[in-house]
RNA sequence: GUCAUGGUAGCUCAACUGGAUAGAGCAUCCGCCUUCUAAGCGGAGGGUUGUGAGUUCAAGUCUCACUCGUGACACCA
């Protein structure tokens, strides 16, 4: 049922100087229920009426059909319109009930492929809290797109490329043992590199050396190559334990190197369209039309860059996915990267640049700095999660010792903690990192939102975990109705959050619906023999189908206890 | 310096894209477990929305100027 329209209906015979199409974009939602469910602002009127808004509001008020609400009332200059609560509780709930977690879905995307390059970790670095962003917004998003008929494709674009690997492959054979790296081998590659780049300070030389390495790696060099791939299977094998525990996969890990023989082409194409100009040694791609800086295809030494890599992994992913969208989801430091990224590829004659979507974010910083792997200012993230389930556990014990699978439920609210803390605001705050923020487990977290979760299959269990027919379940009880309304809101949300590439819109939402229900479970006795006893276990079986799936779009486990 | 992005309660953030009395959480204080999970619920205090102008019936939201923070600014990614 489209409720705004059953209200532009009823408004239509008595404003004649409106279409339809202007009644219906200027309906709002009132921000609280007193105010009714929908709202119609008179300003706009009173000028072509030549009248005060709060005498036409009462007009209309006097002039329209109540008859499909439960009244129609002037509050000012509004007209609000309070909907019949019992057949609005009867509609939603039957919906809910009837497409359980389908609910929401919509055919938007019809099926287009939409990749996604998202996580991207650099081979021989840690994990680190600022990769989480990148890898649960991508995964978020692409549960969402999803749910409207898209068909995302998961792409972590490893760091398993670039000039790093001769400045590691340096250190390794200065400082490094075979042995060290397969004992532990993420911390003792990153030791290696952080000692180069103290060193380095003393010693420029090093750099050439390492320069001298990573050509010879591009060039095929043996023993250059037979200790990249070492490098990167022992890096690849550590990320994976971490995206278990996160519960992500990914479809492609097709990183730099996959594109490393496929830059030739697009230099090919550069050239043959006269695009490639010589600037101080290197070849460079003018983008002064776009007020950019020249996009740096090749350097002084011949050696490639990041955009080409970039220009040759957006050629392959066309023409693989020939995609209807293709989104960046990295960080807003590289916002000029990807406008040279889509200049470049526009000039060199692809009309699908505009495409493609670099979905920023924010910075994560500990004491207002910068993290950065080279100064060893890092926060791990199997450290964080570490700690989060920790706290998990030690909350479980307190609060209910008895719980059956508590390892389980420790690791779905710590890590449920960590992740939703990560998606609930906007994506572009930056945000300076602080434990015992993330992993709390009160008010607007994970956790609040899960313990509703919890505590609606609680009551179905006690309840004997009926069966609920999905038609005629009429719920008139007033303290029901936010949460009513918030069900009904669902569908939009996922439409708005994949329209904004924003999971915090789904978070929020959550967090609303949560509190909502909270706050009816704690002042409404649902288990008691009366008429509207299977109304109200309809809504607390919606309840909980609504908020296991917002949070399942997030990426975030609903356990049924906890 | 140029561009981008932000400035809302002590702290962290909302505000349905221009609408009604700017709302939550944390922290502080008070109340609620012999009733479905107290990871909860109810209540109190806390604001010149960075500053100044402008547009509008209406501005946290749009325009301009200024200001502070952060980031980027060709041989890193």
């Amino acid at each position: 049922m489209d409720y705004k329209q059953q209200v532009t209906d009823a408004l239509v015979p008595t404003l004649t100087d409106l279409t339809p199409d202007e009644i219906k974009t200027k309906i709002e939602q009132p921000k609280t229920s007193k105010q009714g469910d929908l709202a119609f602002p008179t300003f706009t009127l009173a000028k072509i009426m030549h009248k005060a808004p709060q005498m036409i509001a009462g007009e209309i008020v006097e002039k329209i059909d109540q008859s499909n609400f439960e009244k129609v009332v002037a509050m000012g200059p509004y007209v609000n319109f309070f909907f019949k609560k019992a057949a609005f509780s009867a509609d939603i709930l039957g919906q809910v009930l009837t497409d359980g977690a389908d609910f929401g879905n919509a055919k938007i995307g019809e099926q287009g492929q939409v990749p996604i390059d998202m996580s991207s970790p650099n081979i021989a670095k840690p994990i680190s809290m600022g990769h989480l962003r990148s890898t649960v917004i991508g995964n978020s998003l692409a549960n969402i797109l999803t749910k409207i008929d898209y068909k995302p494709v998961k792409i972590n674009h490893l760091g398993d490329w670039g000039t790093q690997f001769g400045k590691l492959i340096t250190a390794y054979k200065m400082w490094g043992s075979e042995a060290e790296v397969k004992a532990d081998p993420i911390n003792n590659l990153l030791k290696y590199y952080v000692r180069f780049h103290k060193e380095d300070v003393d010693h420029p030389e090093m750099d050439d050396v390492a320069r001298d390495w990573f050509k010879k790696l591009e060039n095929g060099d043996e023993e250059a190559l037979a200790l990249w791939k070492w490098f990167r299977s022992e890096s690849l094998k550590a990320f994976k334990k971490i995206y278990e525990r996160l519960d992500i996969d990914f479809d492609s890990f097709k990183g730099e190197a996959f594109y490393n023989d496929k830059m030739d082409e697009i230099v090919d194409i550069l050239e043959s369209k006269g695009l490639l100009h010589e600037s101080q040694g290197a070849e460079v791609v003018d983008l002064s039309k776009y007020d950019l800086n020249p996009a740096l295809i090749k350097k002084s030494d011949g050696a490639t860059l990041y955009i080409t890599r970039d220009l040759a992994a957006a050629l392959y992913r066309k023409r693989t996915y020939d995609f209807v969208q293709s989104l960046y989801v990295v960080g807003n430091e590289q916002t000029n990267h990807f406008k040279q990224l889509k200049a470049v590829l526009k000039e060199m004659g692809f009309d699908w640049s505009d495409q493609i979507h670099h979905i920023p974010f924010g910075l994560i910083t500990q004491g207002g700095k910068k993290l950065s792997t080279r100064s060893g200012r890092v926060i791990l993230l199997d450290k964080v999660l570490d700690d989060a389930v920790a706290l998990a556990h030690k909350q479980i014990e307190e609060k209910n010792p008895d719980l059956a699978d508590k390892d389980a439920v420790a690791d779905a609210v710590g890590i449920g903690a960590v992740v939703f803390h990560d998606l609930k605001n906007e994506r572009m705050n930056n945000f300076d990192f602080n434990l015992e923020e993330v992993v709390r487990f009160e008010g607007e977290t994970g956790p609040y939102v899960q313990y509703a979760h919890a505590r609606a299959e609680s009551i179905l269990r006690k309840a004997g975990s009926p069966a609920i027919a999905a038609d005629g379940q009429a719920l008139s009880d007033p303290a029901a109705w936010d949460t009513l309304k918030l069900l009904s809101e669902f569908p939009t949300i996922v439409v708005r959050a994949s329209d904004e590439y924003e999971p915090s819109v789904v978070a929020k939402y959550a967090i609303h619906l949560a509190k909502a229900f909270n706050k009816y479970y704690g002042n409404t006795k649902i288990l008691v023999e009366d008429d509207e006893l299977h109304a109200r276990l309809a809504l607390v079986k919606s309840v909980s189908i609504v908020l296991k799936e917002a949070l399942r779009l997030l990426g975030v486990k609903a356990p049924d206890e906890m």
